[in-house]
Formats: structure tokens, sequence, C-alpha cells
DNA sequence: AGCGCATATCCGTTTTGGCGTATATGCTGC
DNA sequence: GCAGCATATACGCCAAAACGGATATGCGCT
């Protein structure tokens, strides 16, 4: 069953945390991403590959950024699950200090091209 | 953060074709799982102690047999996660064929205690 | 072309998790 | 107590997955 992929992808807290800020902030890049979870960028590089490897995720190149955003094109069941597991999780100590840290960086890059 | 715990459960293929044989039948015991997922004993029991160790799944003792249930105190979320889930997989072939398998088990052990 | 920032991948290591087999424990009925 | 079934755990092994750090690639600017 490829179905445990989901899971095996939101059992990580780096990857869940992610998430949970995609889902509220939409598309985030890399260099956000390492400073809102204040994670070294491989490591945020290779836990965004293996969710875009896993379909969870796709990727839009602008300029010298990558932004990730949740793929819309998931089964319905799986965008559930995720919003369920945002609602869950989304006054969380961990969760509300990314989003804070997002929301506070400074030279965020500017989406130009298609949001 | 605790939260990852439910999905590196769930991330895994024996434990999700338990919670969903859970979800729709109600509580099991472990000769039933060993009959309907068709997977040797201890592999079964080691994972359902997995299950009760993170707190999914209750288990209750009659005669020599255990039961085992999804844990009806689950936070919301996770119950809306783990509803969601079964939902989408539902149609699989893998667990018709548990489900299946389960409806006909023969000398399935009677429930004398509480429901 | 060359520099600088953003991102991705590689390498070696460590941790985690699942597995099969064997064995222990618990319960029942004689 | 003993036999027999149901369940749980222990042990050693193997594979998957996460990690830090170094390095490669991609892009924009001058």
């Amino acid at each position: 069953m490829e179905q445990t992929t989901l899971f095996r992808i939101l059992g990580d807290e780096t990857r869940l945390r992610a998430v949970a800020l995609m889902a509220e902030a939409g598309e985030v890049c890399v260099c956000e991403l390492v400073h809102a979870l204040e994670l070294p960028q491989p490591k945020i590089s290779r836990h965004m590959a293996a969710m875009r490897d896993a379909g969870l995720v796709v990727p839009r190149r602008d300029a010298q950024w990558v932004f990730y955003d949740l793929d819309p094109a998931l089964p319905d069941w799986q965008q559930d699950v995720i919003a369920a597991t945002v609602k869950g999780i989304r006054t969380e100590a961990v969760v509300i200090n990314d989003r804070k840290r997002l929301k506070s960086m400074n030279d965020r890059p500017v989406r130009c091209a298609v949001a």
C-alpha cells in the first residue's frame, strides 16, 4: 500500500512543521523555511526533496528561489488528513513560533511570478 | 513535537491495515488480526504493542484473548485524521480482503464481557 | 567571465525501525 | 499441576532514514 507514504512524510517533525507553515501561509521558499524553522539549509532542502518525491509538495522556481506549496491535486482524503492535522496542531508552541518567525522575517523574497 | 507519533504509527502498512479494520469492525483480538491480515502472530503482537504504547489503541483482556480497539479518548483532530484515512482507503484491495477474511473467519472468539 | 546568494546533492555515520525465530507469560479446563 | 492455546517479549540481524558537513549546481548581477 502506497498510502503509507503520506504518513511517513508527516511522521517527521521538520516536515510536519513545514506542512503546517505552508498550509497557513501558502507557498514558501527554502530560505524562508530556514529562517522560520531555524534549521540548517541542507536539512530543509533534503526534507523538501522528500516531500516533492512523495508528491506532497510542488516546487516553483522563481529566479534564484524555489517556492514550495502543498500540491492542490492531492487526493481529497489526504487533503482532509492534512487539514485535520493543521487544525490540531496550530496552537502548538513550536508551530506558533515558526509562524511568528516567518511573519517577522526581513527581506522575504518577492513573489514576482504567478501566485 | 509528540504529534508525529500518530503518523509514525500510521506509516506502516501492517498497522494501517489494523487501524482500518478496527475502525470498521470495532474491537478485534490478536488471533482475528492474524487471520484477517494473514501475518505471523508475533508480528501482529509487536505492532499492537507499538500502538498501545503510542496511546492509539486500548487493550481489553477477556479470558485468553486480548481485544484491541481505537482509543475513544483520542484528541478530536486525531480521530478526524483516522476517519479521513479510513474513508480514503476503504476501497483498497488490501483493505477489502482483510475485511472479507475477518467476516468469513470461523470460530471467532465470543465477546463475553463488556462491548 | 567572475562573484555571490540560493538551493541541491553527496558522503560517511548514526539512529531508528522492522523482521524472523525462539522463548516466555497468561489463561483455561482437566 | 499439567496440557494447550493465545499473547507477549527477547535477541540478533538487516534496511531505511535522518544527520552534519562539504561540495556542487543554478541563477542574477556587474
